[in-house]
RNA sequence: GGGCGCUUAGCUCAGUUGGGAGAGCAUCGCCCUUACAAGGCGAGGGUCACUGGUUCAAGUCCAGUAGCGCCCACCA
């Protein structure tokens, strides 16, 4: 073996013959246990957040296949619509070339080119963090499976009525020509203002105060051009008079009514409100509770059309509307068509005033255009009716949210859920299954054979599809069904939905854990998992979110393999959309990565991501405890080489033989039962966090720290039997089994590479680690006798250690120990481990001394009631001690200060339950005896 | 406006039913001791954001305050 850890040379070798071996597949044996992948973006990379998630999901199910359960990771990509057309029309945008140009099919060629292309990026990165997949089962949303899937789901939900079509005021996204659903809007603060208008009153009216005008605000001046209404709350005393008259529409030259509604707010603004109903939601609901036209002034780019164009409130065209629009504005722009708005009325004397107004400014979470309410003909899921019992799942505990807290979000969005507008103006997705006639009647069905089979329609009458495709989720909504063969009956479908936990983060539970939930129950009758693990969000070490305009994203693989600084600076500030920040980018990264980035390689990486796997709360990723956790692994390594060292050719009692074990044996058996538990209990918890630790605990401090230390004076001594060394080998080899075993779910490579060298002394012919069982909790290995008396050993140890640390008595000189004031346990114990202790400490040799002896001058140290003392002679400043024990009576002082002024209290002594003060009395009991000799020993040193 | 979360050592974070404040990293001292200097041994370091309450006892429970963050929502 390597001296050091090195990942390079052996992770990709064992990924490549697990894959090779398929040991991925679920086994078919034992309790199904599922999890599903939130599919990336096929076209993606991989980034910290899915490392970590992979993490968690590789872990739970290694270690479920470890428990020998039926274990399935099914896995696969999404063709995420949006995100994917955008990336390949700004490649051809590039060529100069526009999607129009190509046409749609040849288009929809180009992203199947791309998709092949970049489409195994996300998967080999996958494979590099040894995520245990199974391959074989891989999908794609747009796989044939999928699309089956989809169609069917729509047809059905169709014929149902739950999906309808119909025109109504959608989100707009005016870069993408396509509308977006309301998840898909992010509403931010921004400075704005608020134009005061005024609007002249028709036909001679007036105000009650005089005046021939009302003023409205307004924050989008532009959408005048459509107003076809003012409205004012019916109880105003000062417009009482004004509803049921109108106001002449400026530049328009249109008369609009005064109409009174309850939407209308007194106190803010003027209190009259311009209604534009075809281009605002509120605006929509006040002008149908009335009546009033929806005139709709903006072309699918939002520029202002050539004419407008007005409707009802079920879509049909109102052919008498006069929509000329004043001359200037068709073909501008919607920001110039606001200046020229506000030039023309303060030209014409009517801008009243301007005021700075904060506003919430809807955009696309794509695009990050502005997004204009726009009229429309979408397609809709009217989720009523699949809420209910989406939401009863949850409440009836048939799935849980891990933390529970998430439920209340889930709950929140479900009980105020908004029909879901499905349908995108865009050609990478699923096309929706509707046909139209000449008349634009609809039919919906699979395919146009299916149609015309369906609707008894015949060769003659001519159909063409809905240009339309679905939203992205939608086809993830079926994610848990779909990718198991559903609409057949396979056995996968029957074995593995439910799925056991679906891992996942906070912000897509309404994209795609609630309509998974909503679309599972409805299509399959039982939920698509019974649990939800919400993680955190990785950010960076500050708790800022990693983004490429802050120039802080880390990419696992550079964590996985290392990178050099210009590289890394190279790959922060490429390409960006903002290159003026590229500068001070370069500049951070080049004070936080001097030396670039080591290798950590994907164990350190999965371990930290475990380690930092705390629940309820965002991760500040801090590459300190990758360092930290790549060091753990080193460990682990050179542990190994330990024991190989001395195991590898020696007999290890594989094949039988008298064995026998030494203290130290027996108390690591017993510890590593604990570890065993601890873990368990901490993964059922998904505290991966916890589980990591007690697991860094065990093998660093018990098993490294103090049993391989213990193993040596057993192996080297010649006073040591064949029987105890081979106890000794057999105990060093088979609680590293198990604690590669242990650690396989987190750490796969490193536990691999050594576990296959290590089998064999184990008597262990399996092919993998991988499929070997799962170490359990086993009461007989538990020896508290040993346990107890090895921890007493530690004591002596430690008391020695501290006293040389303290006094720096170089490691390399022995010292003398006499031990004073022991009970005859203390000296069955002494004369058992005089082994021990000589080769821990340092001790030359050990002299037990009776109470009336005389003693020299000596550095001391309690175990219990016994002293143990290091002669003074030679080795120890006098002044030196005395400062040590000054600084140890003053902690136990303090200590027995608060123990007394506790017991003293009446209160406590009556009211707390008896054991509480009956602890707290033994407390004090050993600190005053503790205080008492330390007092004694500083006495005698003061007397020098 | 509604909802959620966070504040513990210099940094990143644990602390489960209330009962002696912990880890890793960083720092300081001594050591290249035959698994490991990516290491060993020892040490220092905290008014648990603040205020009040409940309690014999509060980092932990309750109320409030401050600061930070997130989600949802139609005030023009």
């Amino acid at each position: 073996m390597e001296k050091a850890y090195n990942p390079q040379s052996i992770e990709q070798k064992w990924y490549d013959n697990w894959e090779k071996n398929n040991y991925f597949a679920p086994s078919g044996e034992g309790n199904p246990y599922c999890i599903l992948i939130p599919p990336p973006n096929v076209t993606g990379s991989l980034h910290m957040g899915h490392a970590f998630q992979h993490t968690i999901m590789d872990t739970l199910t290694r270690y479920h296949r470890m428990k020998g359960d039926n274990t399935l990771w099914q896995t696969g990509t999404d063709h995420a619509g949006i995100a994917t057309q955008m990336v390949v029309e700004r490649q051809l945008a590039a060529a100069n070339i526009k999607r129009q140009d190509l046409g749609r099919d040849a288009f929809i060629e180009k992203v199947w080119e791309w998709k092949h292309q970049s489409g195994g990026t996300i998967t080999q990165q996958m494979r590099r963090l040894g995520n245990s997949t199974d391959w074989s089962r891989e999908a794609f949303t747009m796989d044939d499976n999928c699309s089956n899937a989809v169609k069917e789901v729509f047809v059905r939900l169709f014929d149902e009525d739950i999906i309808y079509r119909g025109k109504r005021l959608v989100n707009w996204d005016p870069k993408f020509h396509t509308a977006i659903s309301d998840l898909e809007v992010e509403n931010h603060e921004e400075k704005g203002f608020l134009w005061h208008f005024r609007y002249p009153l028709a036909n001679g009216a007036k105000t009650a105060d005089g005046k021939d005008y009302i003023v409205v605000a307004t924050t989008r001046p532009e959408t005048m051009l459509g107003d076809t209404a003012v409205a004012v709350n019916p109880a105003d005393e000062r417009y009482k008079e004004l509803v049921g008259k109108s106001v002449m529409l400026p530049l328009v030259n249109r008369e609009i009514p005064i109409v009174a509604d309850d939407y209308v707010d007194m106190e803010f603004g003027t209190g009259c409100v311009k209604i534009t109903p075809a281009h605002d939601f509120n605006d929509y609901d006040v002008g149908k509770r009335h009546n009033i036209a929806l005139v709709n002034i903006f072309s699918k780019d939002a520029s202002i059309r050539t004419t407008a164009e007005a409707f009802d409130y079920k879509g049909k065209t109102l052919e008498d509307f006069d929509g000329r629009l004043p001359e200037g504005y068709p073909g501008l722009d919607r920001f110039d068509a606001r200046k020229k708005i506000i030039a023309d009325f303060e030209q014409k004397g009517l801008l009243d005033s301007i005021k700075d107004h904060v506003l919430q400014v809807p955009r696309g979470d794509r695009s990050n255009e502005v997004v204009e309410p726009f009229l429309t003909d979408q397609w809709y899921v009217a989720v009523e009716s699949l809420a209910k019992p989406a939401i009863e799942a949850v409440e009836q505990g048939d799935i849980k949210f891990v933390p529970e807290n998430w439920s209340k979000t889930y709950f929140q969005w479900m009980y105020n859920l908004q029909d879901w507008c499905i349908s995108r103006q865009l050609w990478w997705g699923h096309r929706i299954p509707a046909w139209y006639d000449a008349e634009g009647n609809v039919y919906v069905a699979e395919d146009e054979a299916s149609v015309r089979k369906k609707y008894n329609l015949d060769e003659s009458v001519e159909l063409s599809q809905d240009n339309d495709v679905l939203d992205t989720w939608f086809s993830s909504a079926l994610w848990p069904f779909a990718t198991l063969g559903w609409p057949e009956e396979t056995k996968e479908l029957e074995t593995f939905v439910p799925s056991s936990v679906l891992v996942t983060g906070f912000d897509i539970i309404f994209f795609w854990v609630a309509r998974m939930i909503m679309m599972t129950l409805k299509f399959t009758g039982k939920v698509p998992f019974k649990e939800v693990y919400i993680t955190g969000l990785i950010r960076d070490e500050s708790g800022e979110k990693m983004s490429k305009s802050k120039g802080n994203v880390l990419d696992p693989i550079d964590l996985i393999d290392g990178i050099d600084l210009e590289s890394l600076v190279e790959k922060r500030t490429g390409g960006m959309m903002q290159p003026q920040k590229a500068e001070k980018i370069a500049k951070r990264t080049r004070k936080q990565f001097a030396d670039g980035i080591e290798s950590y390689g994907t164990d350190a990486l999965r371990f930290t991501f475990c380690a930092l796997a705390s629940t309820s709360r965002d991760i500040n990723f801090d590459l300190g405890r990758v360092e930290g956790y790549r060091n753990f692994c080193n460990k682990i390594w050179n542990a190994a080489r330990f024991v190989l060292s001395n195991t590898e050719g020696e007999d290890c009692g594989q094949n039988g033989g008298e064995m026998e074990l030494a203290l130290a044996d027996r108390w690591i058996w017993g510890r590593l039962q604990t570890a065993i538990a601890d873990y368990e209990k901490h993964i059922t918890e998904y505290r991966f966090d916890l589980a990591s630790s007690s697991l860094y605990d065990f093998i660093w401090n018990e098993y490294c720290g103090w049993y391989l230390e213990l193993s040596k004076p057993v192996l080297s001594s010649d006073a040591s039997s064949d029987a105890a060394k081979r106890g000794t080998r057999h105990t060093l080899v088979n609680v590293l089994d198990n604690i590669l075993r242990l650690a396989h779910p987190m750490m796969p490579f490193l536990t691999e590479e050594i576990w296959q060298r290590l089998a064999p002394l184990a008597g262990n012919d399996g092919s993998t680690i991988m499929t070997q069982s799962f170490p359990s909790y086993d009461e007989s290995r538990v020896d508290s006798a040993a346990v107890a008396d090895l921890e007493w050993v530690k004591l002596v140890v430690e008391g020695v250690r501290n006293i040389r640390g303290e006094m720096n008595i170089s490691p390399k000189t022995t010292v003398p120990l006499l031990v004073h004031n022991g009970n005859a346990e203390d000296k069955r114990r002494l004369q058992e481990n005089e082994t021990f202790l000589s080769t821990l400490a340092k001790i030359e040799s050990i002299q037990w001394t009776e109470a009336d002896d005389e003693l020299p001058m000596a550095a001391t140290s309690l175990v219990g009631d016994m002293e143990i003392l290091i002669p003074m002679a030679g080795l120890i400043d006098v002044e030196a001690e005395k400062a040590r024990l000054t600084k140890e009576l003053d902690k136990i002082g303090k200590e027995k200060a608060r123990l007394a002024g506790k017991l003293s209290n009446p209160n406590f002594v009556d009211r707390a339950p008896e054991a509480v003060v009956a602890k707290e009395k033994e407390k004090l009991a050993e600190v005053e005896g503790v205080l008492s000799k330390l007092e004694e020993q500083k006495a005698q040193l003061d007397n020098m």
